[in-house]
RNA sequence: GCUAGAGCGACGAAGUGGGAGAGUCGUGGCAGACUGUAAAUCUGUUCCCGUUGGGUGAGUAGGUUCGAAUCCUACCUCUGGCA
């Protein structure tokens, strides 16, 4: 299959680790090439976490357009086909318009959902499944699942019971085998796109999270979450996200502030390290080393490499 | 100074008290997987080496023994008690 180099768009995605700085990059990039920003990130999407997400400031994002970005209430969901549909959609708008679209964000599955056109089976989560389901044994669910999609079940443990059951919920509600979906999926860039990595020493980054989040406190981080809690958002999916979760326990008396901020650094620390696999294995990305104590510095460079892009020829 | 107890693996804990185990649990680190919850969920690994195997190993140095983490001696460190 011929795919026309001609008609696709040009795209900038910013990827990286937490905390490495790819929100300032983004907005750097988007004064300096009229670009619009879509948020590929899937916590930034809620209304109300801000300070937890680490969600650009309004001052900051004054002047320059922001996607996906408070688009769904805390207790709402989201998920990687509400998010891929809307921004194939959004890129051929801000194409249209003449200006340049910029994905930032730290969740490798849906950048990587839409740099290479995933194709998702067509069946929508079933919850009352899921809970039937769920009732099962891991091992039994396993079973039923090497019965129905043999390839699927050798591919995930049986152990990861979200996964397996969402690879029966397929094969029961479609009569199709997850596997066979999700093969059909070519490694076919659907966009022209330069893919940006962030990078940082592992320690100097580790660092940088660890005060990152006592930084999150003095902005209010508590009193953030406090609200959601009290809302009656404390099972919502939004409230799963690192900097969120962790003050449950806090909020019931289980463990102390210490407590809560040791765990956030550290889910942080992890998150970071699963990022770093994702985007180092899965995808094809231009790295830049920041150094954490000029943390501008490279900006320089990697503006020149986006000009060069932007300035190619189709 | 005297006395009682305890010292192992990146760290913490439990347990064993002549036939051992680089064993168990937890934490941290490292690595990996990922197609509708993905900041989710899950997996592997973590003394050394030539890694389907081999080596060293229970504070340190000796001793007893066919065989020692275990018993003995000395020393070091820590904790409690007494001065």
């Amino acid at each position: 299959m011929n795919v026309d180099v001609n008609i696709k768009e040009k795209i900038i995605v910013i990827v990286g680790p937490t905390a490495v700085g790819k929100t300032a990059l983004s907005l750097a990039l988007a004064k300096k090439y009229q670009g619009e920003i879509i948020n590929g990130d899937s916590v930034q999407v809620f209304r109300g976490l801000d300070i937890g997400s680490a969600k650009a400031t309004s001052d900051e994002q004054a002047g320059i357009p922001h996607h996906l970005i408070d688009i769904r209430n805390p207790d709402e969901t989201y998920n990687v086909y509400d998010f891929k549909q809307k921004v194939d959609q959004l890129i051929k708008e801000i194409s249209a318009r003449g200006k340049c679209p910029i994905i930032v964000g730290g969740t490798g599955l849906y950048i990587q959902s839409v740099l290479y056109d995933y194709k998702f089976p067509t069946t929508t989560g079933d919850s009352v499944l899921r809970d039937k389901l769920g009732e099962q044994s891991p091992f039994d669910l396993h079973r039923q699942l090497a019965d129905l999609d043999p390839a699927s079940a050798e591919k995930i443990h049986p152990n990861n019971v979200k996964r397996v059951i969402r690879a029966l919920e397929i094969c029961l509600t479609t009569g199709e085998k997850c596997s066979n979906q999700s093969s059909a999926t070519e490694q076919i860039a659907k966009y022209n796109a330069t893919v940006i990595g962030l990078s940082m020493a592992r320690e100097q980054l580790y660092e940088r999270i660890n005060s990152r989040v006592h930084l999150m406190l003095a902005q209010g981080l508590e009193a953030e979450v406090r609200t959601l809690y009290q809302a009656g958002f404390g099972q919502a999916q939004s409230m799963q996200a690192i900097g969120y979760k962790e003050w449950l326990p806090y909020f019931e008396g289980a463990c102390s502030l210490v407590d809560v901020i040791e765990q956030i650094q550290k889910h942080s620390r992890r998150f970071a390290k699963r990022q770093f696999t994702w985007f180092q294995n899965k995808m094809a990305v231009n790295w830049f080393e920041i150094d954490p104590a000029k943390p501008t510095m490279q900006f320089d460079t990697i503006s020149e490499t986006v000009q060069l892009f932007l300035g190619k020829a189709q």
